[in-house]
DNA sequence: TTTCGAATATGACTTCACGCATAAAAACAC
DNA sequence: GTGTTTTTATGCGTGAAGTCATATTCGAAA
């Protein structure tokens, strides 16, 4: 999201992370800026049971752990590398500076956050509305928008159903049948186990 | 939100609106940041068969409908005087260079912002866990920590349980028997139907 | 005080996602 | 190729929230 440049002139450093590591843990005070560079991030709630809420499967350029740089609170959320990933961090301090002597990156970081919250207020709708169906398509929905978990060129969404389940607060066999529900209604294809979403008209889950 | 002078210096316009009246309707394009001034506006989602997904009662104070300020797209919801009130409107571009002129002010929005999203977490968090009694003490906890829909000097709540109900997506005769079996259990108080919270431990709902 | 509507309360029945079990099919390593 | 693990798939019984019906209580207004 911020420029890399930026970050390392201003003192941010790279973190090497291998799969499975925990970046940070849930409800622990901190106070770095965290950016992913390559590799792929989990940002989870889990259980004591062991369930997990995934918020959002980061991508490379995406900032991840954000709300304790704006109160004192501690973090919403577990990180854990999906993968062998490179993160970059920076100081809250600093990047508080960073943020008040640039307002380019500042506002940036408002639309950012009111991007986020305009989607979130989509999953909580289509969470009232008690329907796997609109659970699952917001997501989809709003994942194909951000061009985010798909293959680059073709449609084919690369995420397996029990993520999409973590995703969504289904079970697997519910993400199992209502996805193959969808695909006989033909609002998805699903061929050899791959999903494969069409272009899908915008809902105004605005 | 916004200091009211700084509003009127900056060219805002007061408007009366009658309990009931909508403000702005969900899907709708629009151009103004919203503030209310006087009384009570519910921020809604609502379904074709009337059905409701409250977001936020907003109280006085309060801005709302923000997220057209920060990108092209329409209103994420509905907003409709709960109450007569009295709001004070600001247009787009003119709100956007009053957060370019005013970091401090800037800053706080970018707070808050990052304060509802925290919020939504812990909302889509409780969700995931399908337990009624967690939805229900997660709002608790919500509205008891920002001191909203709480009468000011008492714990007495002022929300129906039909609005505990659209706020958690449950049904009026759930909350209804989730809220008292969390009385027999002793984590709140009803009495000639009041509900009264005590001060509760803070959760890491962070 | 009485009346009336709204909010709360409770019972009975239904439905649908859950949860377990188990099987089949890919994906991967060797 | 073979074997192993992961992912997808399907059946079935259970339970918890939904739904509908109906009291009952509360509060404001006449």
């Amino acid at each position: 999201m911020i420029d890399i440049d930026v970050l390392l002139a201003w003192g941010a450093a790279y973190k090497k992370v291998s799969a499975g590591e925990i970046i940070f843990k849930e409800g622990q005070p901190c106070s770095f800026y965290y950016q992913l560079v390559t590799g792929k991030v989990k940002w989870v709630n889990i259980d004591d049971e062991g369930k997990n809420c995934i918020h959002a499967i980061v991508e490379p350029g995406e900032s991840f752990g954000e709300f304790p740089l704006f109160d004192d609170g501690p973090f919403a959320a577990t990180a854990v590398a999906d993968e062998d990933s490179l993160i970059i961090r920076l100081h809250k301090p600093v990047f508080l500076q960073l943020m008040q002597d640039n307002p380019v990156i500042h506002f940036a970081f408002t639309q950012m956050l009111s991007k986020r919250l305009r989607y979130k207020f989509a999953v909580i709708k289509s969470f009232a509305a008690h329907c796997p169906e609109e659970m699952i398509s917001t997501l989809l929905n709003q994942l194909k928008s951000e061009k985010k978990n798909f293959c680059g060129d073709c449609n084919q969404l690369n995420l397996t159903r029990q993520q999409i389940a973590d995703m969504t607060g289904l079970r697997v066999e519910t993400v199992i049948r209502t996805m193959r529900t969808m695909h006989e209604k033909g609002d998805l294809v699903i061929s050899r186990g791959k999903v494969y979403c069409k272009d899908m008209i915008q809902r105004i889950t605005a």
